[in-house]
DNA sequence: CTGTTAGCGCCTTCAA
DNA sequence: TTGAAGGCGCTAACAG
């Protein structure tokens, strides 16, 4: 780099007196060498900047030390989460994280993890809108992959947070305190987090005395929490479950606009926890997804892949409730 | 990848009855060939699912067709949004981005540009509190470079924000509301966006007739602002200028839970304007970085450095005040 | 323990 | 227009 051509094994070798295989085996620690060569290897290393080529190295030993991470949208705070997690994780075993954001369009996205894939040592998809058919027609071209947020995959290991848990969680809560109609926020309708959270409302309407649950199709960011201000209100509801923190803060936002009270009017929950939540007004109740740590699970099962070669079990991460102030009793009905 | 190993160039140039030098030819549409020949090629690597191995192609070429980019901290909203904006840019013009999170980490951060460097075409660095000479002494060897929010550099695009001016423009509708006395809350000292900000400070402070401005470190992030409530309570300004938006936050979430109304009895500004910035309790005025478009722009610099071979003229973009709800004049002084 | 040789998979002169 | 041969920079058998 810089301005010159950089300096290749040869012109070490040349310095040292040995061949270059000497000099490749010093360089890479292999006990079968001299270690006063050794020495006067890594001394003329030193002395002309070398390092090793690492696309060479990648090209004859079939590794990159690099891993694809394919991402629908850098803009969304938990998938910079994940991102982050994973990235700090690899970095501690040495390994590089090539990024690919599919800007949420799904024919990319395939493409993207393809190619992506070409380059590196394996790949961390999250595409949690792609079809499962199509997943599964992908993921063997991917391997070795790891899959975040998917239901359980036949040959890959997936890495996801239990939506289901988390969404139980906050109905229990807003039933214990006292809610029998709530209205929930659904995201995107192919996502595999909602389908959990259908279940999780089935279940917990078939258990829960009188609980009944609306679903309101809304979106996934913070205009569309906002945008589900009228819908909300026209459906008598005392909660909403909100797809996510931003879907929450978005209702929350258009709602006190409107001069409607949180929590004593209406309760809401969010799902997430990302980092404003704590400091909207009030602080948004919500279940707390550790998204970094999910990266960081992604990133042991993707190494465990790669050195250790075998698949580890399926992991999953529980949500945890945390209740702050967008949610308390429902207002007593005259 | 996959289970078998993956198919090459020679098995395509079997099936196609071909020298694998027509392959290569052909799959590059190097018009030198055949038209017949072509399809035949052609035909066969899409039967066979062939496409060349990149790292082979690397290292002939010479390029990667991919970029690092060193960011102080994937946690920090701005650096995401360059990160998105440079990642989705380049991803344009066909090339990838390997990340490196230095984790705000100096030592790491040199180095890790160093090895990133190694394994693509060019590099963006954005280390806004390295210090000078060691960027001066790093930038050589990094060559092709771009670099975020630092002052200008010998052979170095710089893509920056003006924060200077920026700030100028805080101060002002700060002073035009009526303000005298404000408080600048200082983030870290070492990096070029305080120093521009200290610059745009003493200039106002001349410049403005009774104008008085306390500096008080503080930090870059919400607790750092929460923090220094006291601190701003003590020094009897009414207006405040955050370093940045978090700290802005912090800080209003601070007075507010002390009970102390904004704007009413102080005034505050951010920097930036986070996603975040304008769902506060009250919505925050600030400045308004376009982060995003930084990237992009320093994604244009390191293309024209890698296809055109000369650096562009550095580039700036101007913070724009948006004006909400957290500054007001201040109240009339008995 | 060290040097020579053969590739990794591909692109690209050089001849034909 | 096509094929054969060399080499990108490095590692890893294979001899010595």
């Amino acid at each position: 780099m810089g301005r010159s051509t950089r300096t290749r094994i040869t012109d070490v070798a040349k310095l040292a007196g040995v061949s270059l295989s000497t000099v490749s085996r010093a360089m890479n620690d292999n006990p079968t060498v001299d270690p006063a060569l050794v020495e006067r290897v890594k001394a003329a290393a030193a002395e002309l900047g070398y390092t090793a080529n690492p696309l060479a190295r990648s090209l004859v030993l079939g590794r990159t030390q690099t891993v694809a991470v394919v991402i629908p949208d850098l803009e969304n705070p938990t998938y910079q989460a994940i991102l982050r997690g994973l990235s700090r994780a690899a970095s501690t075993d040495e390994y590089h994280v090539l990024i690919a954001d599919s800007v949420e369009d799904l024919d990319n996205e395939r493409a993207l993890a393809r190619t992506t894939r070409l380059r590196t040592d394996g790949i961390v998809l999250c595409a949690p809108r792609m079809p499962e058919e199509e997943l599964q027609e992908l993921l063997p071209d991917l391997s070795p992959a790891v899959v975040i947020n998917r239901s359980p995959q036949p040959d890959t290991p997936v890495v996801a947070a239990d939506y289901g848990a988390g969404l139980r969680e906050i109905i229990e809560h807003l039933t214990g305190l006292g809610h029998r109609h709530l209205a929930y926020l659904a995201g995107s309708e192919r996502s595999a987090s909602h389908r959990a959270r259908q279940d999780a409302i089935a279940r917990a309407v078939a258990e829960i005395a009188d609980l009944r649950i609306d679903e309101i199709p809304t979106g996934v960011d913070f205009d569309s929490g906002a945008a589900a201000a009228d819908a909300v209100l026209a459906s008598d509801a005392t909660g909403v479950l909100a797809f996510n923190d931003l879907v929450a803060l978005g209702l929350l936002s258009a709602l006190r606009s409107r001069g409607i009270d949180v929590p004593e009017r209406l309760s809401i929950a969010g799902f997430d926890d990302i980092p404003f939540a704590a400091n909207a007004t009030p602080p948004l109740t919500t279940a707390s997804v550790p998204a970094s740590d999910l990266g960081a699970q992604a990133w042991q099962a993707m190494h465990a892949l790669l050195e250790g070669g075998r698949p580890t079990a399926a992991s999953t991460v529980v949500p945890a409730l945390v209740v702050r102030e967008t949610t308390a009793p429902p207002l007593a009905q005259p």
